[in-house]
DNA sequence: AAATTAAGATTACAAGTGTAATCTTAATTT
DNA sequence: AAATTAAGATTACACTTGTAATCTTAATTT
């Protein structure tokens, strides 16, 4: 998969149906908009514009199947992800991820569970960094 | 400080006016100006739109001094920052921040100063929560 | 082969955004 | 008091975004 530059930001609407992509793909036009109708009440319409114009970002590309296309994503979720997380970390925390953390636990938004992923990956990252 | 209700968002350049408010308030809009100037090419009459789109927004407000404003924040930032990390953590990680962590310990962008910090703060919410 | 359908392409359109320039007018200076 | 300045208000303007409706045309059905 390549990781192609985005050429530009991909919007919180864009991000949806990208994101319904990723669920499962190559996927139609119409089984996305399936999946996304779970949760959206977007029209059919809306939600072809938003492939195409994911399409014109290169955020997705599609291969042409009968009548219709089959879509799938040119960038992977976790290489999204992961530059989004730290472009807020960096603007909203200085680069930091602890206290954006910190902001979690003090607003008891932190479970338990979370708390001993947490744990297990600072072993590790200890094991790995010494 | 009343943590009012923000009408619309808050765009990327507006949270960088914003923030350079923060930074030291009350301040007029020069002071402002001169905060940014170190760091973005904006032109002045820019930044004073910005302003007037925070103030129309509810994110800020003013006293009237002389010939110009002071302006101070609405919104504390420690407030709005939970706000958009949470956002993003739901959207992005559904709501766990631990696997947001651990993309920034994959990529190696976390550093040993984090890792005490997360350890520390780990403790310290053990302690609170048993 | 003609008619119909359905998929994507194109167009629409108001509101928001980035990025200022111009307008008004109250302060300040001469 | 008149002139000048400088601060915010208003206007500008192209591009993006949310949210579709309409247009084209290749597939499919009669």
């Amino acid at each position: 998969m390549l990781t192609d530059t985005i050429k530009t930001d991909i919007t919180k609407t864009e991000f949806e149906v990208l994101d319904a992509l990723w669920e499962q793909y190559p996927a139609s036009a119409n089984e996305i908009i399936q999946r996304l109708s779970q949760n959206k009440p977007w029209h059919e319409k809306t939600v072809k514009t938003l492939l195409s114009r994911l399409v014109k970002k290169h955020a997705i590309d599609f291969d042409k199947q009968q009548r219709s296309y089959l879509y799938f994503p040119l960038v992977e979720r976790s290489t999204y992800i992961q530059k989004e997380s730290k472009s807020l970390v960096s603007r909203l925390f200085g680069g930091k991820v602890a206290p954006l953390v910190a902001g979690f636990a003090n607003s008891d938004s932190l479970s338990k569970e979370d708390v001993e992923a947490l744990k297990s990956l600072i072993k590790k990252w200890e094991q790995d960094n010494d």
